[in-house]
DNA sequence: GCTTTATATTCAACTCCATGAATATGATTA
DNA sequence: TAATCATATTCATGGAGTTGAATATAAAGC
């Protein structure tokens, strides 16, 4: 790097390393569908998968990408493990970037996942 | 692409596809700090190029970058380029990013800058 | 300790980004 | 129209992100 902008004293990182750390974690279509669906609190591993129709695998790599940035951190319970936001900060990141633009993703509701997690379908069948 | 979240039903794009070329443009700290230095106007390129010490053609490629990516224009006056942002509301992106992280990265003043553009070294000199 | 279930990692091929070097463009002025 | 000045583009190489396929890990329950 050239840049010569100076830093905090006490450090020196390249600068805006933090900053472009976190946005790259968010130049992903399946990312940012992730952390909108971890707006509304924690979700396992296989709802994230049957809710946006993605392989597993595919939807752990994507995980691991916004886990590794520090962005999204996980809690077993049970079989299931459930991803959450770390810091709702993030969100207002997302929000500045969509009005940008005029894409309102409408996201279906959570119950037409194919997901079998207590979480996602509830042994407390009360309805009907 | 896999993902099969509704779109508007108009349009059959990639979801979040604006989002994220916006987001791309914005992952790179000469991209970040080129529009810091636009936050209070437009600027020429040898401005930014004298300012951030980057050579010319570098600065040419970056702000290419950010062109193609909407984010910038340019207007010509003689001999110079200048650049200013499109939509202001890109500082609102900045800024939520910068929240999240603690770069508070000080830029010394646009005076430093061996720039002899009309812009930063006006022929009035009424100093002295 | 096996099996099951949920999740994570590795690998490989491919594409895209980064960036130095060299060169082109294009308005301006004489 | 040729020289000048500011700016833009192309090219080439190395490195990083993407993603399908296969496989590994790790907790739970029998």
């Amino acid at each position: 790097m050239e840049l010569n902008i100076k830093q905090s004293p006490t450090e020196n990182k390249v600068p805006f390393e933090s900053q472009v750390s976190i946005l790259k974690a968010l130049t992903h279509p399946a990312r940012i569908a992730i952390l909108h669906i971890l707006r509304d609190g924690e979700h396992c591993v296989c709802h994230l998968s049957a809710y946006l129709g993605f392989r597993q695998a595919y939807i752990s790599q994507q995980l691991s990408v916004l886990r590794e940035a520090g962005l999204i951190q996980d809690r077993r319970d049970g079989w299931n493990i459930y991803y959450r936001v770390v810091n709702p900060l993030i969100f207002e990141v997302l929000d500045a970037v969509e009005v940008m633009t005029d894409e309102q993703i409408s996201f279906p509701p959570a119950s037409q996942s194919n997901c079998a997690c207590p979480h996602c379908s509830p042994k407390d069948e009360t309805a009907g």
